[in-house]
Order: C-alpha cells, then sequence, then structure tokens
DNA sequence: TCTTCGCTTAGAACCATTCTTATTTAGGAA
DNA sequence: TTCCTAAATAAGAATGGTTCTAAGCGAAGA
C-alpha cells in the first residue's frame, strides 16, 4: 500500500504514455503524500536545490498533466491554484488565521454525491466543500 | 422590499461614512441585484461607457470597500474574484460547461454552520458548498 | 546506436490585482 | 453659498501567478 502509493503517480504517467523524465519523477515525488496542498511556487522552491536549472513551465506543465491524467487535482485557495495527490473524494477546511488547508474526510455513508437537488435540471457531477474558520493551533495560540 | 434592495448598499456605504461618489453609485447600482457573479473586468466593462475615464482601481477599491461593510461578497473562481451582492448564506452551483455560476438556496431548516465537526479542534465559522456539473441549458444542448 | 518527437528551459507575454502619485471632489464648516 | 480638507479617483507602473514561445535536449523505441 505504502510502495503502490509511492508509484502511483509514476504509473499513472507511465500507463499515459507520458515519459519518465527526471524533473517529472522528482515532482511526482514531491507531491506524493504531501498533505499541505502545495503550490507551484512552493513545489518548485523545494526541488530547485536538486534540479538548479528547472523551469516553472516544467512544474506547470508536469502538475497539468498529472491533473488531466487524474494523478492529482487542483483546487483554487487564496489566489493561486494548489495542487492535492489525494483524488478520493474529500473536503477540505481552511484556517482564516494560517491559511493551512486540511482533508476532510467524507462522513462515512455521505455518498460523494448525495446532497439533494441544487437546481431544476442542473445535473451535479461532484460538490466541493471548504469549512472556514479556526484550527486547532491557532485557536489555542488565541 | 424591491426598494430597499435598490439601496442596501448605498446605505450600507453611507453608514460606514463613506463618500457617495458617483462612481461608487454606480458600482453599487451595477451589482445590485446581479446574479451572474461579475467579475471587476465585466463590472468595469458595463460602466466604461458611461464613465469613460473610470479605473479599475476604482473598481476593486469600490468592491473591496463594499466587502470590507458586508455589503457584497467575494468568490474565487475560474481563476478570477467574482462579487455577490447576495450576502445571505447560500451556495452555488458552477457549470463545468459554460462557467454560468448560479445561487444555490440552502434547504430550509438547514442552519448555515450545521454539518458535523470536520476536524478535531476545528472551530468553523461557515461552510462554502460548490456544485459542479451541468446546467439545465448546457444539458438540453448536448 | 540512431532517430525522433516529446520534454525542458529561459524568458517573454499575459492577465488579474495592487500600488503610487498627482489631481479632483464630496460634504462638513463657516 | 463658499471654502477647506480628508478622502476618492485616474493613469499607469508594479506585482504575482500562470501560460506561451522558440530553441536545444534527451527518453525510449527501432
Ligand atoms: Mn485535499
Ligand atoms: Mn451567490
Ligand atoms: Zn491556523
Ligand atoms: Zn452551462
Amino acid at each position: 500500500m505504502v510502495l503502490s502509493e509511492e508509484h502511483r503517480l509514476v504509473d499513472a504517467l507511465k500507463r499515459a504514455g507520458l515519459k519518465l523524465t527526471p524533473q517529472r519523477l522528482a515532482i511526482a515525488e514531491a507531491l506524493t503524500g504531501d498533505e499541505t496542498h502545495p503550490t507551484a511556487q512552493e513545489l518548485y522552491a523545494r526541488l530547485k536545490p536538486r534540479f538548479s536549472s528547472m523551469s516553472m513551465a516544467t512544474i506547470y506543465n508536469t502538475l497539468g498533466a498529472l491533473t488531466k491524467i487524474r494523478g492529482c487535482r487542483e483546487l483554487e485557495m487564496g489566489g493561486a491554484t494548489r495542487f492535492d495527490p489525494n483524488v478520493t473524494p474529500h473536503d477540505h477546511a481552511v484556517c482564516e488565521r494560517c491559511g493551512a488547508i486540511r482533508d476532510v474526510e467524507l462522513e462515512s455513508g455521505e455518498a460523494p454525491d448525495s446532497e439533494p437537488c441544487p437546481l431544476p435540471g442542473f445535473q451535479v457531477e461532484r460538490i466541493e466543500r471548504v469549512y472556514r474558520g479556526v484550527c486547532a493551533q491557532c485557536a489555542e495560540a488565541a
């Protein structure tokens, strides 16, 4: 399970017929298991030491490719796109104080596409929920 | 009710001690009752004919002021900030095809801040729900 | 090994938003 | 009504995130 998780993104790239370049492998590795929902810039900063010539375009291209093949998903939060390696249906809790974004698992038994008809004729494909508030650490600090 | 709605934003500006400039009144008027969740650019384009010298800065300043005094709310969608004159708690349905954003009223009886504890220690202040799917018009066209 | 098309890079371009500064003006005071 | 001044506007520069472009590079199949 841990091993298969480590290779999930690599396998996805391979299955899609995309080349396994060192940059892509490093980006996939950096994103795998990362629960902080990093931005492109953050991943770039993390990888720059190892790939001093890496370009932002490569970061965006790879993340875009991974998104297209469902290896990750994109979140629009705080004026920037954030990348999430967790592609199972789940929600997010955002701290208004420190900006941290944490995963929130669905209530067990809650179908990912339950929720009653929002608008007549609107076909719901999925629901994104964002809990806004104060995280445990920030609440304690105050 | 219609009249009071027409003046809601103007009253809010007045109560906050902000000056009632022609630009602000026009922006408030343009936003009032607008259910399309327009961007700053869209409002600018709509007002440019009447105020040929209006600056984007004025649009952003006014919308920022209105947001601060709870005259409207901001939504982050599709890579741009959208402005919503409806400040009552409600959700949104976004069409993946045409990008239209429609209001979705809360289920009657659904407290705006119900929903069980998402994370231990996280204090939920509000929940934002986005229904993603295909709107009635786009579904029919296909 | 060779070849080729996909990939990476650097930097320009683009777009939304914010900032800066000079000028104008709303609205209270006289 | 006129005057005064803090607040607001306009123009454009600056910023920050993201995408595009063009030239060289290299992964991987033959
Ligand atoms: Mn997540
Ligand atoms: Mn709305
Ligand atoms: Zn926090
Ligand atoms: Zn549609």
